[in-house]
DNA sequence: ATGAAAGCGCTAACAG
DNA sequence: CTGTTAGCGCTTTCAT
């Protein structure tokens, strides 16, 4: 491995003058040795070890993100947003998956913070209690979140409220009395707003918020089947329904069938997320879009905001779009 | 920040003893002496800086993976094989997307050795030409590849060719004689492995491999719809569709739908992947199944493997699984 | 069993 | 304009 003073060797200079061409230094470097060093670190192909920098200036141009699984579309591409922006601004992206698991969470904060991560993001799940936070120490400052958490950073947040309401009120205005909601994990707080947004619709327009209509799936379409096929097992059953993300609706696409239903025409189903599978279903599905990328990239600027003045309690705010298909209209 | 000085401080005890507690070292400490340090590590929240530690003995426990794009599931899933077993091996991983743009990928090559990455994953996309292997650097001996490529690391490959066949074969067998190839780009050589599989089965059945059947979309269901109604505008008409991904098959079943065809009576599709909602569409597709996490968790251990030992040359093999449906069956 | 000290590769005063 | 040097936090001989 070549050092700067292999490089300080070869151009006959000091190491310090290698430092000053290496780091563009406001301090004068003759052009002409500024030339022979630039010659020098081409020839050793130098690079100049980061580790030893870090130590030195206390920034490692490295950042790290916790989510709950990467191999979810949903985290992925929040995930590509917040690279994407930090790739411009010349940060590194540890990436951590928890599995919403809260040993995890702890253990890869202290990673993160042995590694010096400049920042941190939290990408989703659920931050919680106090010991991620005194794990955090001096990255307690650093930190952004993606969701509504207990913690107070400052957030990138996501109307679910007003999208669960939009989509509800939607199958209201068709007409639809009895309509179903399939959750995920009831602790999620997204899940929690989306329930709340669907219940103040349903409330606000005069009808009744049955619990019986509430199911609580895993977000995965077999959970999605499962839980729409019990609901047809009923005496009461639902002519809409609306899931809390696009894999279970798919699930219900598939109960629905089975049952020997028509979509729309006896039951409407609706979903969260909007994927971008989502209009090739047949029938294409109604869903909430989040701005999953969007997040990604709000997220990243904060942090890098955050690094660069310390900027506090900052709140941004992402609205959801309802995108109506045949699913629950035509 | 606490550093070891301030452990060694509170213990009463020199650096040194502090550092052969944190390290377990060999070296014998006295039981009361570590149980005091221990008190003081507790006490003052100390944690090792990783930089310092890493600059001295050359190991930094952090690996990177280099893939074209983390938002695209099939990726998302390597990735996440990748960690999991990176995570169990105590590495963290450095993420970076390319977009299949080689200067990003050279880029990210220089940033990893920079930050003296133990190691390197290239997990998907096409590594070529001279510039990112002399990028590698001492890196060079440290990395591992999935799929095939130019360059010849230790490498994770996938029977692509096998599975082109087998399900080729399959739709032959179904009594299919016109069958088109929807590709993705033709530099992949993962599409060119599809391909050639799906025009070996043809030849060697006796059928010939008519150019006019193949065509090249982007992977996206978008270019699926698109090319499949570029096929059926022909006079000669496919009977059966086999595409290179499940995204663009989906695009197929919505041009066939539109043309007011029926799956499979008027025409048979297939894809490659075996995404997790192909059997949630109607009907559900046959599709070719890639051990995607398997994929991830293989090549970190060839890398810890390399790592450790400096093994090379190997290379492993995995099988695809054909996964029969609706689509192309009954 | 414990400590002192060298040094990993680099940057930033401070001299000259 | 260039060089010398201290020291970032840590591990590891080498003494004691």
């Amino acid at each position: 491995m070549t050092t700067i003073r292999d490089v300080a060797h070869l151009a006959a200079v000091s190491i310090a003058t290698v430092s000053r061409v290496v780091n563009n230094s406001p301090h004068k470097v003759h052009q002409s040795t500024r030339e022979n060093v630039l010659k020098a670190i081409k020839e050793l192909d130098y690079r100049p070890n980061a580790l030893a920098r870090g130590l030195l200036n206390k920034k490692t141009m490295t950042i790290g993100i916790i989510i709950p699984d990467i191999s979810n579309t949903y985290y992925a591409e929040i995930v590509r947003g917040i690279q994407d922006v930090a790739d411009i601004a010349g940060y590194a992206v540890i990436l951590q998956n928890t599995d919403r698991n809260q040993d995890r969470i702890v253990k890869h904060i202290y990673l993160l913070r042995e590694k010096l991560a400049d920042g941190i993001i939290f990408g989703g799940g659920i931050i919680q209690g106090d010991e991620p936070l005194s794990a955090l120490g001096e990255l307690r400052d650093r930190a952004v979140v993606i969701g509504r958490h207990e913690v107070n950073f400052p957030a990138i947040r996501v109307d679910n409220i007003g999208g669960a309401d939009a989509v509800t009120r939607h199958l209201i205005d068709l007409g639809h009395r009895r309509i179903a909601f399939i959750g995920g994990p009831p602790v999620s707080t997204t899940i929690v707003d989306r329930l709340t947004g669907y219940t103040n619709a349903l409330v606000q327009n005069g009808l009744v918020a049955d619990s019986q209509m509430v199911m609580y799936g895993n977000f995965t379409p077999e959970s999605g089947c499962r839980v729409t096929k019990e609901l047809f097992a009923r005496k009461e059953k639902p002519t809409a329904i609306l899931s809390a993300n696009d894999q279970m609706s798919f699930g219900a696409f598939k109960a629905v069938r089975e049952l020997g239903l028509k979509i729309p025409k006896d039951v409407a189903i609706a979903g969260f997320d909007d994927i971008p599978l989502s209009s090739y279903f047949d029938p294409p599905l109604t869903s909430v879009a989040i701005p999953r990328y969007a997040l990604g990239t709000a997220a990243m600027e904060l942090l890098v905001d955050l690094i660069a003045g310390g900027t506090v309690d900052k709140i941004r705010w992402f609205k959801t779009e309802l995108n109506i298909r045949e699913s629950t209209a035509g």
